[in-house]
Parts: structure tokens; sequence; C-alpha cells
DNA sequence: CGTTCGATTTGCT
DNA sequence: GCAAATCGAACGC
């Protein structure tokens, strides 16, 4: 199931379990919002034109993996890598629904009150969780520090709506690609372009400098 | 070795 | 709406 184009592993992960296990606790959430990056045609992919580095070394390795990066000096992203050994390829978990550790979210975010900001976002699900750097190549297939669970018996599966991937710089055509999913009206998404509207989204933005 | 910039978040205008 | 925060990776010379 992990091990396919990211375009496709993408919103199967909707509804699926990120759990995380730090202290004794037990941190999870429902993944609501994802983005693919496809690999190394992708424009917006850290691993464009087949870039590898120590950073991105994990993109590279097989299904299952994840790969965890630091960007902007201060935020942490989690990512799944889904592709086979060589295709970098992997999927942006972009917002969580919290089920369990509120309070250990809550004081990991610096004293965050409403459930709402807890995990509506990259930065802000890696902060609540406390997933950092260390965990970058970790197996997410089984049960450890950080991995991956179905969705609980017998939960319908959620309505899944489609958009522009968000945040990206001047990529070309691949800013305007469908690549993000999230469930329809839930309120735990990233609020920035929650395409909740309708419409098909706006331009691309940032596009600093010409 | 210097410069640019980022798959973001937050707070202020 | 817009810019600051903040730092390492990527890239050019």
């Amino acid at each position: 199931m992990l091990m396919a184009g990211a375009d496709d592993v993408a919103p199967r992960l909707i509804g699926f379990r990120l759990v995380r296990v730090v202290g004794g606790l037990v941190l999870s959430g429902e993944i609501v919002e994802t983005e693919a990056y496809l690999g190394a045609r992708d424009r917006a992919s850290h691993a464009r034109g087949g870039r590898r580095t120590p950073r991105n070394e994990s993109m590279y390795a097989r299904a299952g993996t994840a790969y965890v990066y630091f960007t902007y000096g201060m935020h942490h992203c989690f990512n799944v890598v889904c592709a086979g050994e060589g295709d970098p390829q992997a999927v942006l978990v972009r917002a969580l629904a919290p089920l369990t550790g509120l309070d250990a979210m809550r004081e990991a975010r610096g004293g965050v009150s409403a459930a709402r900001d807890l995990c509506s976002g990259p930065g802000k699900l890696c902060q609540a969780l406390q997933i950092n750097r260390t965990l970058d190549g970790c197996d997410l297939c089984m049960p450890g520090p950080l991995y991956l669970a179905g969705p609980e018996p017998g939960a319908t599966a959620p309505r899944v709506r489609r958009d522009r991937r968000v945040g990206l710089g001047d990529v070309g055509a691949w800013g305007t690609r469908r690549l993000r999913w999230f469930v329809t009206g839930s309120p735990w998404v990233s609020v920035k372009g929650a395409g909740e509207t309708g419409k098909p989204g706006g331009p691309a933005r940032r596009n600093k400098r010409a």
C-alpha cells in the first residue's frame, strides 16, 4: 500500500493514524491533509533533478521510511517515503486531527490552547509530536518511536477533496497541479489555502522577484 | 567563502 | 496583507 507513486499514496494516507511514542506517552492523530511530491521530475521536490544530498538522503530509501527535514531555521516537516528504493517520491503530512496526548502536544507547542492549532500545519504537527531530524530515516511500518497505523476499525472513509499544493515558490506548471488532498470540511486542516470555497484555488503564491 | 532562499508560523498593521 | 524570525543547504565565484 505504501509502495506506489506519491500521488497514489497521498490520498490513501488520509484517515491513517500517525503515532508518536515519547517519554512513556502516546501522541497520535488522524491524518487529514497530505501533499504528493513526485520525485526527480517534480520541480517542487527537494529531489528535483535527481538531487541527492545528506539532507534528503532518506527520500531515496525504501517505501515506509520517514523523511524529516528542517527548514526556515525553525521548523521541521514530516514525510512518508513511498516509492521504490532510489526513486525519491514522498508524501508530506500537513495536518492531523489530534487523537491522544493532547496535553503533551499543548505543552510542546508552547502553551497553545486551541486544539485546532495543535496540528493544523506541517510545522505545527512536528512540534506537537516532537518530531525532529533524529527520526529522519526511521521505519514507519513497525511500532516504534514513530509509526503509521491504519484507520480505526469501522471508521467511515472520509470524503476527500483535492487542490494545488501550498507554499511553493515559482515551480512553473508544477505549482498548479492538484497534488494536495484533505478531508472535506475538516476543521483540522491547515488554514492556508484550505480550499473550502469550492473554487479551483488562486494563482501560485510567493513568486518573489521576477 | 559569501549570498540566496526555503514543502512555515506568528504577530502586527 | 506583510514581514520578521532564524539557520543550514545549495549554489555561484
